[in-house]
DNA sequence: GTATATGCAAAGCATTTGCATTAAA
DNA sequence: TTTAATGCAAATGCTTTGCATATAC
């Protein structure tokens, strides 16, 4: 990350913070307003720049909701995995049993490559749960 | 779908039968070429609007790109998993094996409700694998 | 000192919506 | 005939980009 020609300055430092550690993953506008918290004069654009470049190195990961917007996710691994809430977008990184267990067969590959497995737990958080329910 | 109040149309027709029997998922763009050529006005709003219509009813489902776009797929099952080509996006249905043995502990739910399980493998197509290889 | 990053505002896209018109039932 | 669907074009919302200024190295 500290390679070369890549600048560090205030405001990627505060867009790397505000993802570090975090278990929830968060939009854009919640990076912006984290990052704010440390750096006020950040803008969303360098937000968005930040977040792609980030991408680009691999130092996090994109992930797309229901409603067509983004979360970033402070990933490691290749293959990991999310419990993502239906009702209002909320992802945390989960550790699945029987993940190794999975296969596809040569024949469902349609000639394809595979690189990465990645399951996906949907369901309700306690707050959307209860109000909503089964809309 | 036959449901009393849902008028059954020439455009809406056509949008149904350009997902019928797809083992491909198809853009929004790519159902209205193929609506069109069985009816050549229907619109793109209204290919949307039926779209977004049959998700409602459980006819068929979204799956979101990794460049934000859409695909629709015209699913059955609650928990049905994919194949994604990281180079041009194309989607199939598969069915791997070992998905019965996947389970998340509680400890790892922060009390949400779990309600369905998505593999999604990822990799790339003959087309895409060779040209690019790894970008 | 120089190349790169920033912020702003404008541009881009995929998708949605308002509304007058058309057509299914 | 009546109510719902259509098409168009305008609007939306997230994300990206162009460019002059500021700044890390």
């Amino acid at each position: 990350m500290s390679a070369r020609g890549w600048r560090i300055t205030p405001q990627r430092r505060s867009v790397l913070r505000a993802l570090e550690g975090e278990q929830v993953h968060l939009s854009a506008e919640q990076v912006l307003a984290a990052a704010r918290r440390v750096v006020p004069e950040v803008s969303l654009a360098t937000v968005y720049n930040t977040l792609n470049e980030l991408t680009e190195m691999g130092e996090i990961s994109e992930v797309r909701l229901a409603d067509g917007t983004t979360r970033y996710d402070p990933k490691v691994g290749p293959d990991h995995h999310h419990l993502v809430c239906e009702g209002c977008g909320l992802i945390v990184d989960v550790e699945p049993l029987g993940v190794e267990g999975l296969a596809l067969p040569v024949a469902q590959r349609f000639g394809m490559t595979v690189e990465t497995v990645e399951v996906v737990f949907r369901g309700h958080c306690s707050n959307c749960a209860e109000q909503g329910g089964p809309s």
